[in-house]
DNA sequence: AAACACCCGATTTTT
DNA sequence: TCGGGTGTTT
């Protein structure tokens, strides 16, 4: 039976079970077949489906996988699986108590970097010229962490310039990790830091762990950093039965400090590892595996050479060029608008692009047509300021100390700033939601409401949805007079009020809204249930496939983004983004670009030049190419009255690219 | 001294 | 659309 869905490599995968497996597996080539058969293979041979662990890059992958294999056996529902950092979260919730981790609040992106512009302003270092911005120090400290080494040696490779701040740096990074222990909070890092520790020190928690899990499989270990790596030896160590899934070539997650050396370390790591690769590609045609192979062909460097091969064949992949990222779009909504009359679904269709901001011009040619869409990455739901000012009072509630959540509701009252925080957060017992000795002094009546609120809805009878309508009554005027566009946004928070209402504790809710933000805006969760266009980052598009795929936005600068600070791997990464992006085309591939006139200089040159990833494309003639009459820059129709002193206005506004 | 209002500029990717 | 920086108001 098997047979005739898997191949013999795949079916190895699949009825191995003891011992460490490394499964090499190129793009499209059926490693999510392969982890949901072997999840259904060990329930049938009478495995307990809580001691398999599946450990997957986002929490919908392994949702997604255990609910198919749930198909076949309902017993693979209780598999235990999910993200690094839910397994991790998952664990402390359980196993904390033995090194003092009590209750704690998971810190979201936006909620670190905060903390971290704190520390900064508190250690005077901002008023410094050329000290890091907050995101940048943040990345840095991440890094230290996700990498395992030295502020030192990540500025020393990857940011030279910054040397000389170095041990400012590891200050600010004393500081906070002072400051979050001191007020119960964690961030993303410390998941992973603290259940490393754990497994590491804590030898009943290490066997307990190994007791209950003895079949652990890894997706998409090419994008594991060097804490991950750690923890799955770590984990694995107990029944010694790992099997982790991965593709050096879809590596595309360096900037957080994934290492893709994982993949050729881990045969040294476990020294009777059996690799089994897997080459057969089942998604795509071969014409669109000629475009895979043409990116795989461009890489610096020997290894990764190994083509891919298919044995269905259709349309050869187009390639067209535009004047402006406008006529980019309407081109696009006009072809999806005929795929879809010509009976294709629009679930099969999606649109895939570097930077999420890139979608902006087709989001609006789409609802001009009233074609349905849903947009994957960028700024999610949850981490828009008013539903983050929201949150942060249920936040308080549920942890009194959390000051970050404290000097956010704080912030939000009139008359009160940063200084006012300061004194209110020194001055009185957060212990307390009453502010008693606060109300008490002059000058702070403002606050009488807020603690009113908060004095309400402090009460365990309230469910959480209960609590956030009060808190929402509470803070509509704020978002009206803080916001012109608060309609929307109003909306906004009674879809949050819906979301809520599955959780029964606060706690879940909040961690689980930073760990596994809900990714739809408010319009676009009540035409959910409908076909949909699907427009995503292509990280976001890892692992996914779809009949009709388009690639935009391809233009050098864009994709691949290249910065005065970017180095040849940066270039590598991008290269193989760009592969990841085309390899989740089954059928037919577009790829485009629009060459409109930039405001600055510098970058109107950029833009008029197409990716240096389809340039060789179209040399080799793997894409069918519709390029611009003129396509050397300096004599193209917009650059002949383009000199030092012209202005944009010259040039003919539909032409003008506003992004 | 602290808070606020306004303008400018730039814009990666995410657990 | 957002955040940061600067100049103005309380
Ligand atoms: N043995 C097989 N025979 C036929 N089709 C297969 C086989 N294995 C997988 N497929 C199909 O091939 C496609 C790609 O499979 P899958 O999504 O598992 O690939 P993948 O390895 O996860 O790809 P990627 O790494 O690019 O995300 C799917 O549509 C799947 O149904």
């Amino acid at each position: 039976m098997l047979n005739s869905i898997l191949n013999q490599a795949q079916q190895k995968a699949v009825l191995t079970h003891d011992g460490p497996i490394l499964v090499i597996a190129g793009a499209g080539t059926g490693k999510t077949r392969v982890l949901e058969h072997r999840t259904f293979e060990l329930i049938k041979k009478g495995i307990d489906p809580k001691s398999i662990l599946l450990l997957t890059f986002t929490r919908r992958a392994a949702a997604e996988m255990l609910a198919r294999a749930a198909r076949h056996d309902r017993r693979a529902q209780d598999v235990s699986g999910g993200t690094f950092h839910s397994f991790a979260l998952a664990t402390l919730q359980r196993y904390g108590k033995a090194v003092g981790l009590e209750t704690f609040t998971v810190l979201d992106r936006g909620d670190s970097e905060e903390l971290i512009g704190k520390i900064i302003s508190d250690l005077r270092l901002g008023s410094k010229k050329y000290f890091p911005k907050k995101h940048t120090v943040l990345n840095i400290l991440s890094k230290t962490i996700n990498k395992d080494i030295s502020v030192e040696q990540i500025l020393e490779d990857e940011y030279p310039h910054l040397y000389e701040w170095a041990q400012a740096i590891e200050l600010v990074g004393i500081n906070a990790a002072k400051y979050k222990r001191q007020r119960n909070l964690l961030d993303f890092d410390d998941l992973l830091y603290y259940l490393h520790s754990i497994l590491e020190e804590n030898e009943m928690i290490r066997s307990k762990i190994h007791e209950k899990y003895h079949y652990i499989m890894v997706d998409e270990y090419q994008d594991t950093n060097k804490i991950q790596a750690k923890i799955v030896h770590q984990l694995a160590n107990g029944s010694g039965n790992i099997l982790v899934v991965g593709d050096e070539m879809q590596s595309i997650y360096r900037f957080r400090g994934a290492e893709f050396t994982n993949m050729i370390e881990f045969p040294r790591l476990f020294i009777k590892t059996q690799q089994i690769p897997l080459e057969t590609n089942y998604r795509s045609t071969k014409e669109i595996l000629n475009v895979a192979n043409n990116v795989l062909d461009q890489v610096e460097g020997e290894g990764f050479k190994k083509h891919l091969t298919s044995d269905r064949s259709g349309q050869k992949p187009e390639y067209h060029q535009f004047k402006s990222s406008r006529k980019e779009a309407e081109w696009i909504a006009e072809k999806i608008l005929s795929s879809s009359r010509n009976g294709e679904s629009l679930d099969e269709i999606a649109v895939l692009f570097r930077a999420a901001y890139q979608s902006a011009p087709l989001e609006i040619e789409l609802a001009a047509r009233g074609i349905p869409f849903k947009k994957f990455g960028g700024i999610r739901f949850v981490e828009t300021a008013h539903v983050k000012d929201v949150l942060a009072h249920l936040k308080v509630v549920v942890n009194h100390f959390d000051e970050l959540a404290w000097r956010r509701i704080l912030l939000l009252i009139d008359g009160i700033g940063e200084k006012s925080v300061e004194n209110i957060m020194t001055r009185s017992d957060l212990s307390e939601l009453k502010g008693q000795t606060l109300l008490e002094q002059s000058g702070y009546f403002k606050l009488r409401p807020l603690f009113e609120l908060l004095m309400k809805i402090n009460k365990e009878e309230l469910t959480s949805s209960e609590k956030l309508s009060e808190i929402i009554n509470y803070y509509k005027p704020i978002l009206r007079s803080k916001y012109d566009d608060y309609p929307q946004r109003e909306q906004d928070l009674d879809a949050l009020i819906e979301l809520s209402q599955p959780y029964e504790k606060d706690e879940d809710l909040l961690n689980d809204f930073a760990l596994d933000p809900p990714d739809q805006s408010a319009m676009e969760i009540t035409t959910a249930d409908n076909e949909y266009v699907t427009l995503s980052t292509v990280h976001s598009a890892k692992g996914l496939e779809w009949g009709t795929v388009f690639v935009i936005q391809a233009q050098e600068g864009k994709f691949p983004i290249v910065r005065p600070e970017s180095k040849q791997v940066d270039i590598e990464e991008e290269r193989r983004l760009f592969y990841v992006a085309v390899t989740r085309a089954k059928k037919r591939l577009f790829i485009t670009s629009s060459h409109g006139s930039m405001r600055g200089f510098y970058d109107s040159w950029y833009m008029s030049k197409m990716s240096r990833f389809v340039e060789p494309m179209i040399e080799s003639k793997v894409v069918e190419s519709n390029l611009l009459q003129e396509s050397n820059p300096w004599k193209s129709p917009f650059s002949k009255n383009y000199s030092f002193g012209s202005s944009v206005s010259d040039i003919p506004e539909e032409d003008v690219d506003e992004f």
